[in-house]
DNA sequence: GCGTTTTTCACCCGTTTGGGCGATAGTCAT
DNA sequence: ATGACTATCGCCCAAACGGGTGAAAAACGC
C-alpha cells in the first residue's frame, strides 16, 4: 500500500509518482471521475492494472471503465475475504493469470449478456467457494500457467512432493482429476463433459 | 446445411422447425434484423449456437446481437478458410470449447477496450496463422477440453500413438513444449513467460 | 492447552507425456 | 509421376504426473 487519493486528480498524480503495481479506483469521486482518471493512467503507463470500483454490479461506468482499461471490477459490497481475494488474482493475474478470463471475462460478460443465465466461473462467490488455501491459490495461480511441478517447486522453493500433496487438495477442492481438467475449469469454468 | 432464409423472421421459422446444432445469422435483414430474429430464437432454444455475421468488424449491432444471445461472429470479408474454421470453431465451441473463449472473448473484448493495443489470441487470423490441419484442430479442441490422450483416442477412434503424433506437430506450430502450455495459449493467448 | 488446519516432505506404484525414430498409405498439386 | 503434405501407427525411453499412505512441524481457534 503506497498512497491514497480522494479525487481522480489526486489519484492520477500519485499513481504518476508512485508507480504502483495497481490501482483501487472508485468510479465515482469528486473533480475526476474513475473512468477519467484511468483513461488518463492508462495512457500513461499502460501496464499499470487499474481494478474497478463500483457500488453496483450493473454500473454502466464499470464498462466504461474498463473500455478505458480497467483490468476489472469489485462490488462494493463483497466481503472483505472477497476483496483480498479479488486482488490478489487481479494482481497474480498480471503476470500469472490472464487478466481477461480471472477479473475481466466472468462479470463482463456475465454483464453483457444480461447475466441471468450465466453463473460466471471465477466470480467472487465461486473464488470463495472453492475455500483453496494461501498456498493453494499460490500453486492454482502458477497451474493456470501452464507450469510443470518442477517449476513450480522451484519457483515456491519447494519440494516437487510437496507440489503434488497441494495439487492433490486442490483436485479435490476444484472437482477434478488432473491438472488439465483443474486448468480448463480455473481459465473456463467448465467441467469435463 | 438444413436451411436457409431470406429474412429474419424466415430464420426464426425454420430454426425453429428445423432444430440445427448452429445458425449463421446475418444481422442486416428484411423484416426482422439478426438481433430480433437471435432474441427470439435464444428464447425458443436457450442452447441454439448463433454466429453473427456482419460486413464490419466494429459493427455496434454485432454486440448487440451477442447480448441477445450470439456466440460470436464473423466479418463478411474473411476468406473462405476463415469461414469454415470459425464456424467449425464455434460448433465444436458449442460442446467442446467455451463459447467465452473461442469465439466472444477476444473480438468482443478487444472491440470492448478499442482494440488498437491487445491482440487477441484466437481471432480467425490467429486461428488461421497455427495453420493447424483439420485433424489437429479436432485434437486441439478436445485438448482445451482438459482430454487425456486416451480419451482423445477413444472419442477419434485412434491409436494413442497417432495421439501423440499429432500433438508434437502441433505443440510446434503453436510453439510451446507440453500440452499444459499448449492449452493455456490456446484458451488465453498467453505463452509461458 | 488441545484439536484442527496448513504446510511441508518422503516413498511407492502405475499411468501418462514428451521426444525421438521410422514406416505406410492416401491426397493433391505440379 | 514425383514430391509435398497429411494421417496413421509402432517402438523406445526418460521424465512427469496421479494417487495413495504416512508423518512431522507450525499456525490458528477456542
Amino acid at each position: 500500500m503506497v498512497g491514497e487519493a480522494g479525487d481522480g486528480q489526486e489519484a492520477f498524480e500519485q499513481a504518476k509518482a508512485l508507480r504502483p503495481d495497481m490501482v483501487l479506483m472508485d468510479v465515482e469521486m469528486p473533480k475526476l471521475d474513475g473512468i477519467g482518471a484511468t483513461r488518463l493512467l492508462v495512457k500513461e503507463r499502460g501496464d499499470i492494472k487499474i481494478l474497478m470500483l463500483s457500488a453496483y454490479a450493473d454500473d454502466e461506468r464499470v464498462l466504461h471503465g474498463i473500455q478505458a482499461g480497467a483490468v476489472g471490477y469489485i462490488v462494493k459490497d463483497a466481503t472483505p475475504e472477497e476483496f483480498v481475494k479479488i486482488i490478489r488474482a487481479t494482481h497474480g493475474g498480471v503476470e500469472i493469470t490472464s487478466p481477461y478470463l480471472a477479473n475481466l471475462h466472468p462479470v463482463v460478460l456475465a454483464r453483457l449478456r444480461g447475466s441471468q443465465t450465466a453463473a460466471p466461473a471465477l466470480s467472487a462467490a465461486n473464488l470463495s467457494e472453492l475455500n483453496l488455501t494461501q498456498r493453494e491459490q499460490e500453486i492454482v495461480d502458477l497451474l493456470v500457467l501452464g507450469k510443470s511441478n518442477k517449476e513450480m517447486a522451484d519457483r515456491l522453493c519447494l519440494s516437487g512432493d510437496t507440489i503434488k500433496a497441494h495439487l492433490q487438495h486442490i483436485f479435490r477442492k476444484v472437482g477434478v482429476s488432473s491438472r488439465l481438467e483443474a486448468v480448463v475449469f480455473l481459465l473456463t469454468g467448465r467441467r469435463a463433459s
